[in-house]
This record gives structure tokens, sequence and C-alpha cells, in this order.
DNA sequence: AAGAAGATCAAT
DNA sequence: TTGATCTTCTTG
């Protein structure tokens, strides 16, 4: 079980040592392949820069805290709070891909996709495989309950790139990848 | 009251 | 490349 303490550091120190951890809700489970850093400043595509709401939960969450909203009206996106300590180390980790591991039956089941790598490719494709949903907006992810993350039980080589589907702060490097994973949502460019 | 924008996905 | 679909925030 990975701590609160983990997540009160910096979003990008946060994003880039979860690759490799693993993410569990209920039954299900995967390794954590790809993440997105976003902060609360200094960073537009960040929601605290253009939604009043976002800066609420962020002042009245701890660190550790499940961020959940709806994208285009169709999608779950699942991120987590992290507050270093003082405005410019806030921020969110948006968790993009997970390798599935554990659950897989019921990831099939509610995807109706077979493929492991149609599985959990993509942000909204994981919440969808894991059952997650804005009544996870908001809980505890460090309390012990059924979702939680699992540390590394390996040392993954770990590929910074640029964020996916924002126009705002567009060239950041603030993406994460597991090196060479076939189960990330875009590959990374290759140079 | 109405409109625009938005961290996506799957089918064409 | 496009359509689906909804919440939040801004403007009138």
């Amino acid at each position: 079980m990975i701590e609160r303490d983990f997540f009160q550091r910096d979003p990008l120190t946060c994003s880039r040592e979860l690759i490799g951890c693993e993410l569990f809700a209920g039954e299900c489970a995967g390794v954590i392949v790809e993440t997105e850093a976003y902060c609360a400043v200094g960073d537009e595509a960040c929601h605290t820069f253009f939604r009043s709401g976002t800066r609420d939960f962020m002042a009245l969450h701890a660190p550790g805290a499940a961020y959940v909203y709806l994208n285009y009206g169709l999608h779950w996106l699942f991120n987590i709070l992290v507050k270093g300590g003082g405005g410019a180390k806030d921020g969110f980790v948006l968790v993009r891909a997970l390798e599935p591991l554990r659950g897989i039956e019921s990831m099939r089941a509610r995807r109706q996709r077979h493929a492991l790598r149609d599985l959990c490719s993509g942000p909204g494709k994981l919440t969808q495989a894991l059952g997650i949903t804005g009544k996870e907006h908001g809980i505890d992810l460090c309390a012990g309950g059924g979702i939680g993350f699992q540390p590394r039980r390996f040392n993954p080589e770990v590929e910074s790139c640029q964020r996916i589907g924002i126009v705002k702060a567009a060239d950041l490097p603030w993406r994460f990848v597991l090196k060479d994973s076939p189960f990330v949502s875009v590959r990374p460019r290759v140079e």
C-alpha cells in the first residue's frame, strides 16, 4: 500500500514514480505504464487555471484524494491530488494507461473488448475497465479502501514526453511512460 | 438563458 | 476525420 507521504511531493516527481506501481480497484489491478503531471501554478492546462471548483477541491482535500471528472460528456478521467506543501508544488497526476494484471474478465466485460491492449490503454478506457466513475470523486486513496496503490516490484525505465490532447502548455514534457510498453495510449514520438 | 470549451474514444 | 454527449464556467 502506498502511503500518503508519497503524494506530499510535487506532481512531476509523483507522476514519474508512479510508473511501475500497481493501481487496484476492487478485484481489478494493473501496472501503471503512463501518467501525466498537472501543476496548480504556472500550468495553463491544469483545471485549477480555469475552474474555481478545482481550486476549491484542492484546498479541501488531503494529498492522495481521487479527482475524477467527466470529459467530453463521455469519459471519466482519474487523477490523484498531490500537495507538495506550497502552491507551485501542488497539482494532479492523471493516470492514463495500465498493463492489466488481475480482474481481466471483469475488465473485458465492462469494456466490451477482448484484447489486453484495448482494456486500459487510455485514460477513459481504464476508468471504464476498472468501473471508476464520478462516485469515486473525492475518496481517499490512502485509506486502505477498495481503490489504492502498491509500490513497484521492479525498477522501470521511464521516458518523458509531451502531454496528450491539450492545446495550452502542450510543449511541456510532463507525460511519463514505461519505456517500450505496448500498453500505453499513444506511443511517444521517436526522435 | 445561452454558448463555448474540454486531459477521449471508436467507427468511417 | 468525425460524431457522440455533459458539466462547468462565462457572458448577456
